[in-house]
Formats: C-alpha cells, structure tokens, sequence
DNA sequence: AATCTTAATCGTAATATTGCAATATTGTAT
DNA sequence: ATACAATATTGCAATATTACGATTAAGATT
C-alpha cells in the first residue's frame, strides 16, 4: 500500500508519531541545531547556509510548524522562526515515561 | 527527487534523524509502548494484538532493530524483543540538550 | 505605481515507505 | 527425516516524501 494505516491506532499514537516524523530528517534536524546555536529565529538565511534551494528549505518550515516544533511571526516581509518550548517539553516528557516504564518493570529477555 | 541529501549533513544530523524517523510511525510507536506495558519483550503476539499482518509487523521491528531501539533474542524459535535503554538514554540526552540550549538562550522572536 | 525582497505554493520527477501475499528460513517436536 | 511453528525475506502495488524550478503572494522601497 503506502499509506500507514492511522485508523488503527489511538489518537496518541498518531501524533506522536507525526512529531517524530518531523524529527526525522536530516535537514530538518540541521535547522532546528541552527535555531539553537544562532538563538536568532533565523529564516531566509538557511538557504545560505545549506545547500537546498528557497522551495525546499520552505517546506521543511513548513513541516516543522506543522508539528508545533517551530513558531513563525512576520517581521516586515521575513519571517522569524524560533522553537515552541511546549512541544520541546512534550517530546522530553515522551521520552522521560519510556525510561520510567523501562527501568520500573525492567527487561524480561536481552 | 525523492532521496534525502544526507550527504550535505553531518554524521550526527543523519544518525539523529534516523532514530527520529524510526520512531515516526503510529504503529512502531504502538510496539513500543506494547513492549513498556507487558514488560515481557513480546514478539509473535503482536501480530494477534494489531490489525496487521505477521509481514508488516516484523519488517517494523526490523527497523526499529535497525535503529537500535529494540533488541532481539532468540527463544526457542521464537525471538523475544525488548527496548535497548543506552537508546532511550540517547533519546533524552538529545532532548535534553535542546530544551538546555533553548532554555539558555531564550528566544529572540515569536 | 513599479520594483525589489522574502517566503509560500504549485507542478512534477525521482525515490522511499507501507502493507500484503507468498515464500523462505530457522528452530522444535514427533 | 517429516511435519510444525514462528519469524524473516521477497516481490509487488499504492501512497508518501523529497527536492527542484517556476510561479505567486505580501510587504518594503524607490
């Protein structure tokens, strides 16, 4: 087929996986290092600084802030992004209660 | 195109976004809690558990193997899978770090 | 208004992912 | 050895993603 078959699972599960899938790819984790280090909500300057064209870099925004990831707010006719520190703590409390799980019940083979 | 330029990234960039992508899936997110629940690193029932085909199920865990979040045993003939805790530890660190960095430097817009 | 700048969107080609049925593999049991 | 059980692999078909060039949209500047 190739479509993942959402309907199956919960609710939950959708969009976490959907937040993680915005995570998982390369560029997108390249912008998000760049937010952090250049504290600058840097924009149009990503296509400086990596070699995807205007249109790609565009969707890559896109799918970050489709995934709460990143903000934008308009600043003159750019547009300034900067992390969501909801969604930061989101994924942080994800993956603190798979390691409270893991270490509470342990590993029964492995 | 289609292919992801993971050439244009470093190592780091290309290996945290495949453990993201890995993770970016309703149903391989439903076999990890599955696994946190009944502690008992199951493998064949998830087969019974979830509408999907026995196919389907093992090339998930597959990948998730391949991203180091599971780990396989073999047990009789059949192999008992739990979750890899240096991966989960990986995970948070990452987190960690991000929510330090955003904390530190605040943000600018937004 | 005309133009420039910046970013988003559209169309589209190349590639990847998802899911299944069928088959193969590996270990167990008779 | 044969048959069984559990999982992995292979070979598709359907759909999604990625990347780009071209175009559009919106705001700034002259």
């Amino acid at each position: 087929m190739g479509a993942s078959k959402s309907i199956h699972f919960s609710t939950e599960q959708n969009e976490l996986s959907l937040l993680f899938k915005a995570l998982g790819h390369p560029a997108r984790i390249a912008i998000i290092q760049h937010i952090l280090e250049t504290q600058s909500c840097v924009c149009g300057d990503l296509v400086e600084k990596f070699p995807l064209t205007q249109s790609t870099i565009s969707q890559h925004l896109k799918e970050l802030k489709a995934a709460n990831i990143i903000q934008g707010t308009i600043e003159g006719n750019s547009i300034c992004y900067c992390l969501n520190p909801d969604t930061l703590d989101k994924l942080s409390n994800v993956i603190s209660v798979f390691i409270e799980a893991e270490k509470c019940k342990g590993t029964k083979c492995c």
